[in-house]
DNA sequence: AACAAAAATGCAAACGTTTACATTGTGTAG
DNA sequence: CTACACAATGTAAACGTTTGCATTTTTGTT
């Protein structure tokens, strides 16, 4: 920095201010320094810069897993809305293993990041403590607003999984069958799992022990639970999956067994992921707000800390219902 | 850091030394200093350390797109390796737009990152220039060696093609259709192009121009692709896609037109990526080894700098023929 | 032309570590 | 018991910025 500020005749504190806050030098000044930065290849040491300042420029993202549809959009973009305001991203993952997550949170607070984005309403209160004891900003996505006062932006799952138990109601369905992974840790699968339930209950159904199947995100297990269950003696007439990913693996299994989707089977999914619109057939679901979750987290992250924690008004985003071919009325 | 020292009654340096070079400080001591920082929620501040000692702790990832199937394994991989040795990722994506690239590895070498992973040999020769400047150790990922001179741990694409297309013409195929992104920017792709026309080379067979169509990495627009080509007065006997995302839409295409695979058409991909063996029928593909390659890159950009320079002796690793059931004889 | 107010710049002290180098402690061989 | 090597610790000077405050320059007013 001080041999651009010899080069452009200036101080160092000026050409810190031509990057900082170009409005406070003179255009005339600014000009000269960006020059000879120029010319120098002069690159700033966000390290340096930060130690001071006490902001790195850089925010945190903590998923469950990269490696996996369900995420992929909101990180792409989160991270290019990031991009956008000078910020980048330092992503972890914990594979769905909660006790992992202090470790994480820990190795970012070292990194000091300006800010968090977690997946979820639920974790671990000594993570939650450590940022909390350091001022740093945190927002849960992904979901509605639970017990901690994290504040959230997401979508309503219960909602989703209301509606789209509902669409299959209204078709006539009276026997379906749920592939839902595990509850425990997983906020979103639970409250959707509520969802239709109570949409089950408005119809005056309950949900039956064998047609609640657990079945992780993974369409090759997904589709072989579905086989298993298509092949017993009463095969449901409808199968809900607790994300795309899942009905993508009921799809193939009906497929093997050569059952016509909608003709004799419906299928459903939640999330709308890449590729939901290319199956054959293509696949009924609700589309969650990935990308305007992500946008929306990584705007509230970067935006000055007074008014941080006020939360976009819109901030629990509306799911829709996205009817394609893989429903009909039952058989 | 000193109020963890004086609460251990040691050196500021004393309890740096602890975290930084455990052995050199004894044994006894550190006990009392760790004790101290946990008692005190102590976490030291990365940015300071690297201001001095010159190293972040932290890995710079270029890829195209985070949001596909492509690259995910590869990244979660890369992503895990680095937090086993203490370093977390900063990852960026310019969606096949080289001309962001430069403003990418800018923004990374202001966090003074360590390392660098990119995918591909291509790269804007400013970005590459910078990062020799400032001594940054790169390596080209997903690919075979090219002009430039940056070490590379990947795979050998050519051989990919050359080897999915020699399985389908030794099941007798000759009449291929390829589905293939714009190979300008992406030298994997290129490399895959080059191998299939080679395997057919030797069998006397030249790709015609309507056996070539262009098709980005999605699977609706390669159903598009594929229906329309399968509609065509002479259908291919065999489709291969560029990559397994596309061959899904492939055989999504299929399965609209209620065309039989493999009996009367046979597809293959390449990738083996995650669903590809949930299909129906279950994809034959080349299985490139993502993981390895994420893990190889992580423990090269970890290696301390006087190994940096030597390449682990495998760093071309060898796809792999998965054979499933969307192939056979043609009829 | 003189003066005040505002804008632009410079000075220098932080920011929280690391690491030569200096100093002190500890064990071992003569 | 001394001398010596070596291990453990302390001291203080970096590392490359930012920013409060002081100083200089510019602008606007009368």
């Amino acid at each position: 920095m001080l041999d651009v500020a010899a080069r452009a005749q200036v101080s160092g504190a000026t050409v810190s201010r031509s990057f900082t806050r170009p409005k406070t030098v003179k255009p005339q000044t600014r000009q000269r320094v960006m020059q000879a930065a120029a010319e120098l290849g002069y690159i700033r040491d966000r390290m340096a810069s930060g130690l001071h300042s006490r902001r790195s420029g850089t925010v945190g993202c903590i998923v469950p897993t990269i490696d996996n549809a369900i995420f992929s959009e909101l990180i792409e973009a989160f991270a290019q809305r990031l991009g956008e305001q000078e910020r980048t991203m330092l992503i972890a993952s914990h594979d769905y293993d909660v006790q992992r997550e202090v470790g994480i949170v820990r190795s970012l607070l070292e990194r000091r990041i300006d800010g968090l984005a977690l997946i979820g309403r639920e974790h671990d209160p000594v993570a939650l403590e450590m940022l909390k004891l350091r001022d740093i900003p945190v927002v849960a996505l992904w979901c509605t607003s639970g017990p901690t006062s994290i504040p959230v932006i997401g979508t309503d799952n219960r909602r989703a999984g209301y509606r789209i138990t509902k669409h299959l109601l209204e078709l006539g369905h009276r026997d379906i069958a749920l592939l839902v992974p595990d509850t425990k840790h997983n906020d979103r699968a639970a409250d959707r799992l509520d969802g239709i339930r109570e949409a089950l209950g408005e119809q005056g159904l309950t949900l039956p022990q064998q047609r609640l199947l657990t079945c992780p995100y993974d369409s090759l297990e997904a589709k072989q639970v579905a086989l298993t269950l298509l092949q017993s003696v009463t095969p449901p007439s409808a199968i809900i999956g607790c994300n795309d990913v899942i009905a993508h693996g009921v799809l193939h299994a009906a497929r093997k067994l050569r059952i016509d989707v909608p003709e004799n089977l419906s299928v459903v999914g939640i999330g709308d992921f890449k590729g939901s619109a290319a199956m054959e057939p293509e696949l009924t679901t609700m589309r969650l707000p990935a990308r305007r979750i992500g946008r929306l987290a990584a705007d509230h992250l970067c935006r000055p800390h007074t008014t941080r924690n006020v939360l976009p008004a819109d901030n629990i985003i509306e799911s829709e219902l996205i009817l394609r071919n893989s429903t009909a009325r039952p058989s």
